[in-house]
DNA sequence: GCAAAAGTGTTCTCCATACACCCATGG
DNA sequence: CCATGGGTGTATGGAGAACACTTTTGC
């Protein structure tokens, strides 16, 4: 009943990490108002999938906890370390991996988005626009599809975006966030009362000079609100 | 960078399944008003937690996908094929398992309440009210509260609920599922509207008699309407 | 008739939405 | 003064909560 499966066709855990951040550039330097939601991505160098991009990830190491692996995935793949963190889903289809058999823990991931402007770009890791990718290794187009749609529907009901920007911020800055993660255009009277409507964010007091119009006030959250927060899980 | 971990401190997975159904009785077979959330649990017969209470679940066989191995685990303990399931969590601290490292990848599952009564009850199996666990094996209390919580705020916005009833049923019983599962009173009357408001339910046009009152009308799901399902994974 | 559950109607409040309107700034 | 985005006010509609009320049965 609980004897071990045999050496030969034994499962293999992996852990990766969808890593997501806000870009306002086009991918070549130049500023493109609206911002957008980006990805980083590994070339493989092995089969199968040799040479196709494929999401960060690797081994469960025998001392780290999940959280603490897609978190170093996220290290070594951008030099980051996440503003927002928490498991997206297991993946284990038979199928999954021609050749071997690999269950993947997935999780999903948020860094700051002027952090983001200084991660590493290696040989082999290339940031992507999260709306046209390439056909990705496995079946790692879905699971980035899950990602998107986790994180939408969970900018409806919570905090998490502000995990995508900077201490300070506009209310302007802060609605372009969800509108470019809910891929439509928000109210902005409606969004200033909805967002303030849960007494979370508090003005800072000082202004922001955009263009030839009305400053924007700045705004933070509230250090009594903690940041929302997946499942606890104790690190290593 | 993709080498495999030593043997000595290799990572073993495993697939539990948090089985959940509705019973009327209080478990000595006595009908008692109000149904409640009951779960088989195992009994182990080796350590660690020798003799504990623990989900049951097992090693991931090569060539089933982790939905199957939950139905198997499910099958094995009670007979029964689920009517609902959906993936819940993946556990990985490591310090989980005393003596050993075990990544859990755990299904919660809902079984039909008149097909459970019928359920298998063994020698090392044992059906428990999901309010009142005794200690259960490793971190299994942590994981039946998620998983009734993740129950309780899907049975909100989904018709999950219908996984615990037969083919026809009353309002008034599925609101005692309701009840059961949110431990708190809905109102009739409200309740009744907003179940009727997504369009989901027919009337038979039947009736059941239970008391000395009105007669209740009996409903059923309209076929158009499929059960609410999770991810799709493909079978072996 | 009475008790009890089934089922209907009405009101109220709280939202999200739509949109008109004023404010502050650069040019 | 005008264009532009920042910010406020207000009307409307829908969903849920509270609860009064009618219907149908057994006794």
């Amino acid at each position: 009943m609980a004897g071990a499966p045999h050496a030969d066709v034994s499962v293999t855990l992996a852990v990766s990490t969808v890593i997501l951040a806000l870009r306002s550039d086009d991918g070549i330097g130049a500023e493109s108002g609206d911002p957008a939601i980006w990805l980083p991505l590994v070339r493989r160098i092995r089969d199968p999938f040799d040479g196709a991009w494929a999401l960060p990830g690797g081994p469960l190491g025998a001392q780290e906890s999940l959280a603490d692996a897609a978190r170093r995935s996220l290290a070594e793949t951008t030099g980051l370390a996440p503003r927002y963190l928490e498991q997206l889903y297991a993946f284990g289809d038979v199928d999954r991996s021609p050749g071997d058999r690999v269950v993947s823990v997935v999780y999903w991931a948020l860094v700051d988005s002027t952090e983001a402007r200084r991660a590493l770009i290696g040989q082999n890791v290339r940031w992507f626009p999260a709306d046209r990718l390439p056909r990705l290794a496995f079946d790692h187009n879905a699971i980035v599809d899950y990602a998107l749609e986790r994180l939408r529907t969970k900018v409806e009901y919570s905090d998490i975006a502000r995990a995508l920007l900077g201490e300070t911020f506009t209310l302007t800055e802060l609605r372009t966030v969800h509108e470019a993660i809910l891929q439509r255009r928000l109210d902005p009277a409606n969004f200033r009362r909805q967002i303030d409507s849960h007494g979370q964010i508090e003005a800072t007091g000082e202004t922001r000079r955009t263009g030839a119009h009305r400053p924007a006030r700045l705004y933070r959250y509230s250090s009594s609100t903690p940041s929302s927060s997946p499942i606890k899980e104790t690190s290593a």
